[in-house]
DNA sequence: CACAATTCAATTGCACACAACCAAATGGCG
DNA sequence: CGCCATTTGGTTGTGTGCAATTGAATTGTG
C-alpha cells in the first residue's frame, strides 16, 4: 500500500503520484462546489452564475465575448447560463447597436440587488476553507501556476 | 488592483480574495482535464472513466459501491458511466451471487489489456504539470487538507 | 413468520463543460 | 459592388455531477 520506497522507481509509483494529484484536485473542487451549493442556495444561484453575477457586478455590463474570457467558458456553457439568468429576472440581454454579433449583458436592478444579498458570502466560504488569509494567497499562487502549466502543454 | 493593503479590511478585500481562490481552483481542475482529454483521446477515454479503469486495475473486481466510495462518485454518475464501458468492451457488469442488491464490475480482457497502453500516461501528465515530484506532493497535501476542511463545513 | 428499516443500484431531472457545427454580421480585398 | 475569411452567438450532442426518487433485496426485531 504505501510506497516511499527508494529512488524514483520507474512505473507504479509514478502512476500513483499522478493518480493522487489529479484526484486531489478535482475532489477539492467538488468539495468547493458543495459548500457553495449550500451558502448559495438561499440567493438561487448555481455556483458558475455567482461567477458570472460577480463579473457583471464589477464590470456593470459586457458583451458575452468578455465573460467568456474573464471566466474561460465557451458560448455553449454561457449561452443556456445566462438565459436561466435572464428568465430568473437577474440580467437583461440586448444586441449591441455598433455590432449587431455583439449581445451585452448587463444586471437587471433585481441583479443589481441581489448583491446585498451576496456581502457574506465570501467570508462564508472562506471560513468553510478553514485557511488563513496567507495560506489562501499562497494555495492560490500555486494553481495559477499550475494552470498556465497546463494549458501551456494542451495546445 | 494589486491588494496587499493593510489588515483585514472588512469588505472588497475579502471578497476578491475568495473569488480567486475558488475561481484557480476551478480552473486548474478544468485544465487538468483538458490536459487529459488529449492524452486519453488515444485510449477512448475520459478523465473519470480513466480513473474507474485505475481502480479496476489495482483491484481487479469492485462492487459499483466501492468504486463510488474511492473515487467521491454516486451511482447517479457510475451508472452511465459504467454503461458505456460495458458498451466499449472495457468492463463487464454482474449481479453478485451473495447478495443480489449489489453489481460488481471488473475489467474485460480488452479491457486489462488497455492497461499496457495506458502505461506512459502518468508520466506524460505530470511532465505537462511542471511540477517535481516534491512539488505534486505537496500541492497534494495541501489540496487534501483544503478538502478535508470543506467537507466538514458542508454537511 | 411478519414487518419495518436499511442498503444498493438504477433512474430522472437539472445544470455545467466542451467539441463541433451553424448562421448572421463584419471587414478586407480586388 | 461581389467574394471570402473572420468574428460572434447560438445550437446540438456527449459526458459528467448531484439531488431526489424508485424498487428490489437484505437485515433487524418482535
Amino acid at each position: 500500500m504505501t510506497a516511499h520506497s527508494s529512488p524514483a522507481t520507474d512505473g507504479d509509483d509514478f502512476l500513483r503520484l499522478d493518480q493522487q494529484i489529479c484526484f486531489s484536485l478535482h475532489a477539492a473542487s467538488r468539495a468547493f462546489n458543495g459548500v457553495y451549493r449550500t451558502v448559495l442556495k438561499d440567493l438561487g444561484l448555481t455556483y458558475p452564475q455567482y461567477l458570472v453575477m460577480l463579473v457583471l457586478w464589477e464590470d456593470g455590463e459586457l458583451p458575452v465575448k468578455r465573460i467568456g474570457e474573464r471566466l474561460r467558458l465557451d458560448s455553449g456553457t454561457l449561452s443556456p447560463l445566462l438565459k436561466r439568468l435572464e428568465s430568473a429576472g437577474l440580467v437583461e440581454r440586448r444586441r449591441s447597436v455598433e455590432d449587431e454579433r455583439s449581445v451585452t449583458v448587463r444586471p437587471t436592478p433585481a441583479g443589481t440587488e441581489l448583491r446585498e444579498s451576496a456581502r457574506d458570502v465570501p467570508r462564508r466560504i472562506a471560513h468553510s476553507t478553514g485557511l488563513r488569509v496567507e495560506d489562501i494567497r499562497g494555495l492560490r499562487e500555486e494553481l495559477e501556476r499550475l494552470t498556465r502549466a497546463l494549458d501551456a502543454a494542451a495546445p
